[in-house]
DNA sequence: TGTCCGTGTGTACAAGTGTTCACTTATGTG
DNA sequence: CACATAAGTGAACACTTGTACACACGGACA
C-alpha cells in the first residue's frame, strides 16, 4: 500500500477545505459537490474525510468560519488604508475588489451559500454580513460623518451598503479574473451605487 | 407494462419543469438535482427526460424563460395597481412580496441561479433583471418623477433598486411562508431601502 | 387505409456515490 | 521506552446515477 504520510496536524483537513474551494473556483456549485469528489481533488482517500467532517454541510460551516477571517482581514486593511474621508468610498470599493480577486473561490462560495442548500451555511453567511454591516456602522459613527442619522437609520444604511457590495460580487465573479475593462466597469458602478446611497443618507432626515 | 398515457402535448415537459421547481421549493439546490430525481418526482420514466431536454442545464434555461413570464406578469400588475405616486414604493414592494410568496419556488430558483453552476442560466437571470430594471426606468421616465436625472443615472438608480429588491428576496425566501411578523419586517426594510435610494436620486444632481 | 414520427416505456450497464469496517502507522505523553 | 490515540489506508457494501437501445402506441397526414 502507499505509505501513509502524516505531516502537520490538520493538514488533511485543510487540504479538504482547499479542495472544495478549488472545485468551486472551477465553476462547480458547492451544493453539487460530493465527498468522493472532494477527497479525490485533495489527493486523499475517501475515508479520511470522516476524520475531520461529519458531512459536506459540516465542511461548509467550517468554510464559513474561515470566510469570517477573510472578511475581517479585509476590514482591517480598509481601516488602515482609508485615511481621508473624501475618498472613502472609492478606496473601500477598490480594496474590496482586490480582496475579492485574491480570494475568488472564497467569495464565490459566499455568493453561492446565500441561496444555498444548507440552512446553517446560509445563516452563517448572513450573520457574517450582519457583523460586517455593524462594524461599518461603528466606523462611520466614529468618523462622525453621519451624525444626523439615528442609530437605526445608520444601521439600515450600512445594511444596504453591504448588500449592494455583495451583489456586485456576483457581477465580479461572473467575469474572468483578467478582464480588466469589465472589472473597472464594475468598480465604477459599485462606487456610484454607494455614492447614491450616501447621498440618500445625507438627506434622509428630511424624508424620514 | 403500464399503459402509456399521452394527454396533451407538452404535458410531460411541464411536469418535469414543475417537478424540478417542486424539489427546489423543498429546499434542494437546483445544481444538485439529477435527471433521475426529477423524473421520479414527476412520476415519469427517466428516459422521457431526453424527449424534452438535453440535460439539466437545458431544463434550467427553459425555467429561466418561464421566470421571465412571471416577472412580466408582476410588472403588469404593478403598473395597473400603482396609481398614485406617493404610495408608489410601498405598493410596489407589497406586490413584489405577494408575487414572491405566490411563486416561491420560481423565485427560489432565481436566487439560486444568480450564483449557480450554469453560466447560461446565470446570464439568463441577469438579463431578466436588466430588462426589469430598464422597464422600471421607462415607467419612471413616463411618470416624470425624475426629470432631473440623466438617462444613465436613472438606469443606475433602477439597477440598484432591482438589486436591492432581489437581495430582499433571499431574506424573504429564508423565512417560512407563514411567518407574518418576519415578512412584515422584510417588507418594511425593503421599503425603507428603496426610499433611501430615491432620496439619494432626488438629490443626486448636487453630488453628481 | 397505411405509414410516419413524436412521445412514452422497460431493460440494461458501467461508473460513481456515501458509509462501514478492520488495518496500519506516527507521534506526543507518561 | 511503551503505549494510547489521532490520522491515514484499502476493500467492500448496497445504492444511485446518466445514458443507450429497442420497442409500443396513437394521432396526423397521404
Amino acid at each position: 500500500m502507499a505509505e501513509k504520510q502524516r505531516r502537520k496536524p490538520g493538514e488533511t483537513r485543510e487540504k479538504l477545505m482547499t479542495a472544495a474551494l478549488t472545485l468551486v473556483g472551477k465553476g462547480r456549485h458547492f451544493a453539487s459537490l460530493g465527498i468522493r469528489e472532494v477527497t479525490r481533488q485533495a489527493g486523499v482517500v475517501p475515508t479520511s474525510f470522516y476524520r475531520h467532517f461529519r458531512n459536506m454541510d459540516d465542511l461548509g460551516l467550517q468554510l464559513v468560519d474561515e470566510l469570517g477571517l477573510v472578511l475581517r482581514r479585509m476590514m482591517r486593511e480598509a481601516r488602515a488604508n482609508v485615511l481621508q474621508a473624501d475618498k472613502l468610498i472609492e478606496e473601500s470599493v477598490a480594496i474590496f475588489i482586490s480582496h475579492a480577486q485574491a480570494n475568488r473561490s472564497f467569495f464565490l462560495f459566499m455568493a453561492q451559500g446565500l441561496a444555498g442548500e444548507s440552512r446553517a451555511v446560509q445563516e452563517g453567511i448572513r450573520s457574517e454580513m450582519r457583523f460586517f454591516a455593524s462594524e461599518l456602522a461603528n466606523d462611520l459613527r466614529r468618523m462622525r460623518l453621519v451624525d444626523h442619522l439615528t442609530d437605526q437609520d445608520l444601521d439600515m444604511t450600512c445594511d444596504l451598503v453591504v448588500r449592494s457590495v455583495a451583489f456586485s460580487l456576483t457581477d465580479l465573479l461572473g467575469v474572468s479574473a483578467d478582464d480588466d475593462y469589465q472589472i473597472e466597469q464594475i468598480r465604477k458602478r459599485t462606487t456610484r451605487f454607494l455614492q447614491l446611497i450616501f447621498v440618500g443618507a445625507a438627506h434622509w432626515q428630511s424624508a424620514g
